[in-house]
DNA sequence: TGTACATCAGTGAACGCGCGTTCACTGATGTAC
DNA sequence: TGTACATCAGTGAACGCGCGTTCACTGATGTAC
């Protein structure tokens, strides 16, 4: 990487790349602007050239973040065709892979203080993600007789829970620590017994 | 609550006190000793009267709710008897009920940077509450014949990370927060789904 | 190709702030006699 | 009951620090002619 002298080139997307590392190690409390900037070669001051202050760096990186996850769990669905199962199976699989390869964003996302509403950019970015997980849902509860079909985005908010839940207390250090199971194995059963008390799993296997 | 002059009387507990409502209101990022101590209407070096530093005040804030929880969930468990099933089930009730009743003790033992290990007291009551939870699991999966019952770690780890889940992406202000659904509901009939995975509800309800 | 000039990205010094922590102290409490 | 004294909880001033943000500036870039 070549240091540009006095023109930097590209500081805006280098100060939202270290922010990320900086959330990444020292969680969104850990992160200040002027850290990032050091970090990006610059001055605090140069920031403001790019972000409106501390608060926009972070929205930015959290819209970057779930853009990158409304196309990654995008991506997986589309590809699991034509099963609309496996497509789910490698939604589920595609969530805990972002979680684990992009901490940074996935924490400025779902574990800072800023509000999906802070900006229309970030709040569209979000709706599209939580759009995909709820068309997933949805096509896989084709599969259900109507009459016990969960609404599409009832069993979403599970997934989603479930999944958010094995990346928080199982994927990190933390409270579970210990635990004796790999996170992926533990989502992957966990959505596994789910699906089957939905009638979409044969009951033994 | 008189003003008892120069001695406070029992600052310690004040001091978690006001650590515990400051966390729930600002976050653990937002928590500084300064303000704690300023609520309880004491000088900030006071403080150190009564804890090492800052971070000892989270870690007992974090240790008063784990025995907390711990009491909370056996009690449900407890309650529930002789039904494995109901006793389960109120657990699961329980688990949010705490999560919505002491945000601050939540946030401190879940979402603060403070690690499991930090003292043997804090890890001791951690330990106490993971052992409560598992036992309820262990009890219930009696109902499953041996060869399709999951451990019963495995079982208790979904259960956390569903309940998990829905606290923080439901039951809090966040990306989720738009869902038609109240966290109870989406708690239960999660479970409840996941139960009928394993055999331990009939098929339909 | 060469010069003048507008643009604007980044500088560096400065600010006021609240933080966690330390220190010598003071004053309330309670116990020994 | 009264006095002397040890204990120790809380004071208040001070510290060094890094923070986010502002400001007038400077120097590199690129465009017009």
């Amino acid at each position: 990487m070549p240091k540009r002298g006095y023109h930097h080139g590209n500081l805006r997307q280098a100060l939202v790349q270290s922010a990320l590392e900086l959330i990444e190690s020292k969680g969104p409390t850990g992160f200040t602007l002027s850290e990032a900037a050091k970090r990006a070669g610059v001055t605090p001051a140069a920031v403001y050239r790019h972000f409106e202050g501390r608060e926009d760096l972070i929205t930015e990186a959290a819209r970057q973040g779930y853009e990158m996850f409304a196309d990654l769990i995008q991506y997986a669905y589309d590809n699991g065709q034509p099963s609309a199962l496996a497509a789910f199976e490698a939604t589920g699989r595609a969530y805990l892979a972002f979680a684990r390869k992009h901490p940074g964003h996935y924490i400025a996302m779902f574990e800072s203080s800023i509000s999906v509403n802070r900006t229309p950019e970030l709040a569209a970015a979000a709706a599209r993600a939580r759009a995909v997980m709820e068309q997933a849902a949805a096509d896989l509860s084709q599969h259900i007789p109507t009459n016990r079909r969960p609404p599409a985005s009832l069993f979403s908010a599970h997934i989603w829970a479930m999944s958010h839940g094995v990346v928080e207390l199982f994927a990190r250090s933390g409270p579970g620590t210990q635990s004796p199971f790999a996170p992926e194995d533990l989502l992957e059963s966990g959505i596994g017994i789910y699906l089957r008390g939905l009638g979409l799993l044969p009951p033994d296997s």
